[in-house]
DNA sequence: GCATATTTTAACCAAATGGTTAATAAAGGT
DNA sequence: ACCTTTATTAACCATTTGGTTAAAATATGC
């Protein structure tokens, strides 16, 4: 059997996983289509990876990161805050367009598995807003923004971008918009977003 | 023994169940989880409602109701626009307040269970936005808003409505918030959300 | 009070599911 | 070539799970 030797049994496995436990999240995943999605022997999951539990981490984990590390890095940074806010929706967005399913899987599974659980995967990294935060009391003092409170402006700024998302198949039925409509719009929003958030705080 | 004759059995299985699925999806909830929580036999279950899917059906009906059906007759009453977000918000948001869990429920399995199940469920019933869409083109027109696309406007709307709550655990982490900030948080946004919208569309 | 219909329960069942095992195949080292 | 280690598989196992059933309890109509 012509066997692609590149992708390691490991890789296989990872991305069978990936795909299924997105689709289906952890309670609705079934080994037994990971290890025919990834063309293998069930038993392969478990020499592998142990466990569905220790197998679900990995993807979990993995998919977490990509969701949340550039929040931190992005609205930390030296950039002028409209710049940044611009460039945060614009990242952001091309982010979760390449993974649209990723933010309801990571979500689901943050509301549903333990406590311990997170706190495992999570641990004490605990990001740090200061940046943000002083330049937005700048602004303010300086008049060129509203005052509002940073806490809310991020929460608005990672809702507009990550709900429709979520929320695909209520837009498209309340709306009545086909797949390639719906796709459209959300690219309109790659800059729309930045947008109405800089609209709805500048002076 | 003293049974409470006014809750008839089929309502406890009902309560039990919303419980039940909200905190477990469709694929977590275990039958016996649900008998148990309604203080009852499992072959009641199937006495009253048939089978899991039958019942998730029941609950999954009632809850996408509640989410939905004030979206359609708020935004295309009558009022003013600006009062007109106001209303929403400020309802939409108290409906959300009184039910945090339903929104990631209701979206998780409009995203897993098959097209058909959806389309047995919401059936031809399509909602229509004339009467917003009129009004908005109308304030445009007048100079009192900027040009929007309606549906743009409707999305964002529901989005900073109910993603702080499907969110929940997310901000409370990346933002180091307790469960009592966090709902004072909510509480806040229950009249800053139709202020946020208004600021980012008036002219 | 009694026959009938409805409600409730304990015990049971078959299928599905996560996980294991023992044997086989393939790779690596010498 | 030969031995050892690693990778892979088919068959198997125990438990869980949605669902059924037959009998018991309760309510209903007369």
């Amino acid at each position: 059997m012509p066997r692609t030797k590149n992708t390691s049994t490991e890789e296989k496995i990872l991305a069978a996983a990936k795909t299924i436990f997105i689709e289906k999240g952890m309670d609705g995943a079934r080994m037994q289509d990971i290890a025919d999605n990834a063309g293998i022997n069930k038993a392969l999951l478990h020499y592998y990876f142990k466990s569905k539990e220790k197998l679900f981490e990995v993807i979990f984990k993995e998919g977490a990161e990509k969701l949340f590390s550039k929040i931190n890095s992005i609205l930390n940074s030296d950039l002028p805050l409209f710049e940044k806010i611009r460039l945060f929706s614009n990242e952001y967005a091309e982010i979760i367009s390449q993974n649209p399913y990723l933010p309801l899987f990571v979500l689901n599974e943050m509301n549903k598995q333990p406590h311990s659980f997170l706190e495992n995967i999570f641990g004490k990294n605990q990001p740090t807003f200061e940046n943000l935060v002083k330049q937005i009391d700048k602004e303010i003092k300086k008049g060129t923004i509203k005052p509002v409170s940073p806490v809310n402006l991020v929460i608005n700024m990672i809702s507009l971008s990550i709900f429709p998302f979520v929320a695909k198949p209520v837009f498209q039925r309340i709306m009545n918009l086909d797949a390639l409509q719906f796709g459209s719009i959300m690219d309109q929003r790659k800059t729309m977003n930045a947008e109405f958030i800089i609209a709805s705080i500048k002076k």
